[in-house]
DNA sequence: GCACTTTTACA
DNA sequence: GTAAAAGTG
């Protein structure tokens, strides 16, 4: 191996939230440029520490830098890992590299632009895409400006180029890597996730597992994605959040399941679920042409809204003891595996701003805090779409009923059980209003009601006509 | 006329 | 999501 690190020889990949070499654009940009390449990630204390991020978050980004090396070492090569403060230590490495030039994947969130503007001020980097399936600057109106709302959006992105198998970029067979670079061991974990193993192997396994129909399966996605209590969903966002796995490949894999598909309905879910991909485009291209959406509602008017804000509240909410079993159930799910059926992420973000009236901000903080998958672009656009305070929001009278979504969507409440042990004896038909038993049920039960789980802690009309008044204030 | 489902309005 | 209005047999 060359140890020889003239610029023209050297080029640094520097890995932000694309911690894969299957369809990697700045990889390939790297390898393109120079015939060695350093991969590097550098841990950011003010990442690592803030109240954006979280410890399950940052366990699975470190398995995944390990998974990473791993892959790396197969290639003849390494991960370089440095920590502090990201320009400094990315300038001393291109000093140590005598002027290497920088490829990254462009990131979109106010830190990570204001971050790699400084570097582009100060030293020779090139951005390329790859976060998104298209091009985030692509998918724009025909007078230029960017789209707002979904559903045109999708129809545009539908229209352009259909992606093909040999759009995929292979992963190099060997990468050549300096040997003389210094690198620091990759913290060790201070959690294990038991529901996501780290790495592009178990991304793509996954994605693999989903398009191909079996467990879970692409071809019953329509009807079945809306049950928590089902194994229904692909459940490759985390994949998704760091790039463990390429957007375009879980783009491709439903394109060619759709052309698989055995009938109609197949057919029906295998696009429904490209079309969660393209929210996932939708909502990074909000971000990145509207970066005051963190922060503000994308709406005027709403951020008027007189918000309530009781701490006792919020606690319950976090701790799942809120006395609405759906709710709680999906919010000892998240304490638990740092995820969340997206039926009742929408279901628990409607509860903690309509029938708590507590600013949506602080339900995203604690989501960034505690979701695995928790990206800056996704998260606000879900908690923007339903404090309807968004693009293309959900309308602010739409309140969603914390105990017929529930009915609805975990009949048997078997999602309820498997989170919520103090309900495992209630019968199927009391299970979503457990308040409503009698003593004697609720004896037979185990279950009773303020001693072994919470009442609820607001009634449900009162709190959703208290809602409809204050937001009629605030818009009115 | 009535129980039932479907459509519409709600800033 | 909900309530009221309109449509159906």
């Amino acid at each position: 191996m060359s140890t020889d690190q003239s610029a023209h020889h050297v080029a640094i990949w520097w890995i932000r939230r694309d911690l894969r070499l299957t369809d990697n654009p700045a990889l390939q940009a790297a390898m393109e440029h120079a015939p060695q390449v350093v991969p590097l990630f550098i841990l950011d204390p003010r990442l690592l520490n803030s109240t954006y991020s979280g410890p399950k978050r940052t366990a699975f980004l470190l398995a995944g830098l390990q998974a990473l090396d791993n892959a790396l070492q197969q290639r003849h090569s390494r991960l370089i890992v440095r920590q502090g403060e990201p320009v400094a230590e990315l300038l001393r490495l291109c000093q140590e590299l005598e002027g290497a030039h920088i490829f990254a994947q462009r990131d979109y969130s106010s830190y990570a632009r204001a971050r790699d503007d400084v570097v582009a001020a100060n030293a020779p980097i090139t951005f390329t895409e790859g976060a998104a399936i298209q091009p985030i600057d692509a998918v724009r109106k025909d007078d230029g400006s960017p789209y707002t709302v979904y559903t045109p959006y999708s129809r545009k992105w539908k229209a352009m180029v259909q992606l093909r198998r040999a759009d995929i970029l292979p992963a190099p067979a060997t990468i050549s890597t300096p040997a003389t670079v210094s690198t620091l061991d990759i913290p060790t974990p201070k959690e294990q996730l038991a529901h996501f193993t780290a790495g592009e192997a178990e991304g793509k396994s996954r994605l693999a597992r989903f398009i191909t129909g079996d467990a879970p399966p692409i071809f019953t996605y329509a009807s079945q994605r809306d049950r928590p209590d089902l194994n229904a969903t692909s459940q490759l966002s985390p994949y998704l959040r760091f790039g463990m796995i390429s957007a375009r490949l879980a783009a491709l894999g439903a394109t060619e399941a759709t052309r698989r598909a055995p009938s109609d309905a197949a057919r029906k879910s295998a696009q429904t679920w490209l079309d969660e991909l393209i929210w996932r485009d939708f909502y990074l291209a909000i971000l990145a042409h509207f970066p005051e959406v963190q922060g503000k509602s994308f709406r005027q008017g709403y951020d008027k809204i007189a918000w309530l804000n009781h701490e006792d509240d919020f606690a319950a909410w976090q701790k799942g003891r809120t006395g609405y079993p759906f709710v709680d159930a999906a919010m000892r799910q998240l304490a638990a595996t740092g995820w969340m059926h997206n039926r009742a992420r929408m279901v628990v973000a409607s509860f903690l701003v309509k029938h708590l009236l507590i600013d949506w901000r602080w339900g995203e903080r604690w989501f960034m805090q505690n979701l695995v998958d928790g990206d800056p672009a996704a998260n606000n656009g879900g908690w923007q779409w339903s404090a309807g305070t968004g693009t293309d929001a959900a309308p602010y009278f739409r309140i969603f009923n914390p105990i017929t979504q529930g009915q609805k969507f975990d009949p048997d409440g078997a999602y309820i059980r498997q989170w919520v042990p103090e309900l495992t004896s209630v019968a199927p038909a009391d299970i979503h209003e457990p308040w409503k038993m009698g003593k004697a049920k609720q004896e037979q039960a185990q279950c009773r009601i303020g001693a072994d789980y919470p009442a609820p802690i607001v009634e449900h009309k009162m709190a959703r006509q208290r809602a409809l008044e204050a937001y009629k204030k605030a818009l009115g």
